[in-house]
RNA sequence: GAUCCAUUAGCUCAGUCGGUAGAGCACCUGGCUUUUAAUCAGGGUGUCCGGAGUUCGAGUCUCCGAUGGAUCACCA
């Protein structure tokens, strides 16, 4: 069945084959037939980089290098060709002359196309424009390209299309490669500001038996052997708190997530979290952490803290701004949360302001529903905004002052979210109370309220130190520092529909 | 999930009022021993995203569908 299938598809695909793949596929024959079949050969000694070459000109000039790369472009007289290489670090110009190579070198050198990979050892020199180039003495065919790359004037813009087959979108659009450099700078980044710091990473699982951690609706799996349903993870968090009853007083794990949700140019299905915990210190402790690993990665990354995001100027260097979500309310929209003690004033003032709300929202979901309509967007320096409802905080510890509100706080920058933290609720009873308010959220339908997780409660009864806690979404971090609009220009696979 | 926009040659794009499908690059044939998005002479290679409809006639108008983008919803 499955077989027949294939099948059919390569019938389609053997009619798709256009002029000049098929031009193609006839020059791999012509090689096959005269014993010059370019996928047979395994290994090719790479002396130099084009890069390298650049760089050290002064002491590489008439030195015999061997360089590796694909055709970018080919310029072809009678008896001489010009063309530009490209590898892993760049374009290099090559000079191909009949009376260095041979007659049959040259000639199969004339057929060769753009985007085939080439072999090519040689001596380093300046053309009379003064290009650093490498003229051949020997052209290896490595590899042929059957399909034809984008032109080269313009590249390859189709969106569609870089995404689906990002490899085209790497060799013909190169400056995106910087970004992907980037992201894994800033990990690389990250680990070692933790590490520095004597936190130690940890993996812990991706298939969860209870979807917790965070608000969101999971992927759903399962297990044959077992016969029960999993959960793709959806946070960090529960697992980690359970390394810090443990023992372990500093534990970080950077790891994909899951969460079965929209789509938009900010979310992908799967993303890469950071959370990190730190026993004996608060949320207080986490914000001086963040905004010292901000102001580090940034540094070490880019050379700079201050950064440009679209239009704006971002000060990562300035201590960041702290404002609670009433005084952000207060502040950016003049009502005063503080005051508002019934549900029935916090649904009429969303009346008047044309705030709507779900009939089981309590007053502190609509504190967040005002934040999130009238402050959210004012929130373009780096911002810390602390002390979230307990409502929409089912983990976060109580601030002992009001214990309507917890010891939280987000991070925004440009508007957006960049990291959530709180002093991690350790109270056992509160905890299950919480829970149980979450599980009946989600009987009433809510299908991004959280299980109650009886083996959190458990490990929260034998003690959890006071603890910090804190997440931050590495594709944002990436977005933020590599001035990228879409999730999907930091991520090398987004995810896509299939076609057809 | 909703709304708007896009989809034409391998790539980037034109295509007027509904009247036989166009350009540049790429590709093919030939020339050219220092080119620089090489160049000179010649060649158009197409499921106009798919399907249905209106019409004498549809790339163009209408409807249904596919994929993508943006905005919204949800979220990080």
């Amino acid at each position: 069945m499955e077989e027949n299938l294939n099948n059919e598809e390569n019938i389609i695909r053997e009619e798709d084959i256009n002029e000049q793949m098929q031009v193609r596929r006839n020059k791999l024959q012509d090689l096959k037939n005269s014993g010059k079949d370019p996928y047979v050969i395994t290994k090719f000694d790479v002396t130099h980089h084009s890069e390298t070459i650049i760089d050290n000109y002064d002491e590489l000039e008439g030195q015999e290098v061997s360089i590796a790369g694909r055709i970018m472009l080919k310029r072809v007289m009678g008896k001489a060709s010009f063309a530009h290489i490209l590898d892993s670090k760049g374009l290099i110009q090559i000079y191909v002359r009949k009376d260095e190579v041979g007659d049959d070198s040259y000639t199969d050198f004339k057929v060769y196309d753009i985007g085939d990979i080439i072999g090519v050892k040689g001596v380093v020199f300046k053309t009379k424009t003064d290009e650093i180039s490498v003229k051949a003495n020997e052209v290896t065919l490595l590899c042929k390209a059957l399909n034809p790359l984008p032109e080269k004037k313009h590249g390859l813009k189709d969106i569609d299309l870089r995404y689906r087959q990002r490899y085209l979108d790497l060799i013909v659009n190169r400056e995106i490669k910087d970004t992907f450099v980037k992201r894994s700078l800033i990990i690389k980044e990250i680990r070692k500001f933790l590490d520095d710091k004597g936190f130690i990473e940890v993996e812990t699982p991706v298939l969860h038996t209870i979807a917790g951690g965070a608000a969101a609706r999971p992927f759903i799996t399962h297990h044959n052997t077992l016969d029960i349903d999993l959960y793709l993870r959806i946070a960090l968090e529960l697992h980690l708190k359970r390394l810090i009853v443990g023992g372990f007083d500093k534990v970080y794990e950077i790891g994909r997530v899951f969460r079965n949700e929209g789509m938009s140019p900010r979310h992908n299905p799967e993303f890469t979290l950071l959370e990190l915990y730190e026993a004996y210190t608060d949320y207080n402790g986490m914000m001086d952490l963040t905004e010292e690993m901000f102001k580090v990665v940034s540094r070490n990354v880019l050379g700079t803290s201050k950064i440009v995001y679209g239009d704006v100027e971002i000060d990562l260097e300035k201590p960041f701004e702290r404002i609670s979500m009433v005084d952000a309310v207060k502040k950016y929209k003049g009502i005063d949360f503080s005051k508002i003690t019934s549900l029935e004033e916090a649904r009429k003032l969303a009346d008047e302001h044309e705030v709507e709300y779900e009939p089981h929202h309590e007053v502190g979901d609509i504190l967040n529903l005002f934040f999130e309509e009238f402050c959210e967007e004012h929130l373009v320096q780096p911002t810390f905004l602390m002390n979230h409802p307990v409502e929409i905080s089912p983990l976060a510890k109580r601030m002992p002052e009001d214990p309507r509100y917890t010891e939280r706080f987000e991070l925004f920058i440009v508007g957006r979210e960049h990291a959530n933290a709180f002093s991690e609720l350790n109270d056992p009873i509160d905890q299950r109370e919480r829970f149980e308010i979450q599980a009946q959220l989600k009987a009433a339908g809510d299908e991004e309220a959280n299980d109650v997780d009886y083996d959190l409660l458990n490990a929260l009864e034998i003690g959890m130190p006071p603890t910090g806690g804190l997440g931050i979404g590495i594709d944002r971090m990436v977005m933020l520092l590599t001035n990228s609009q879409s999730i999907r220009d930091v991520l090398l696979f987004p995810t896509m529909k299939p076609r057809d």
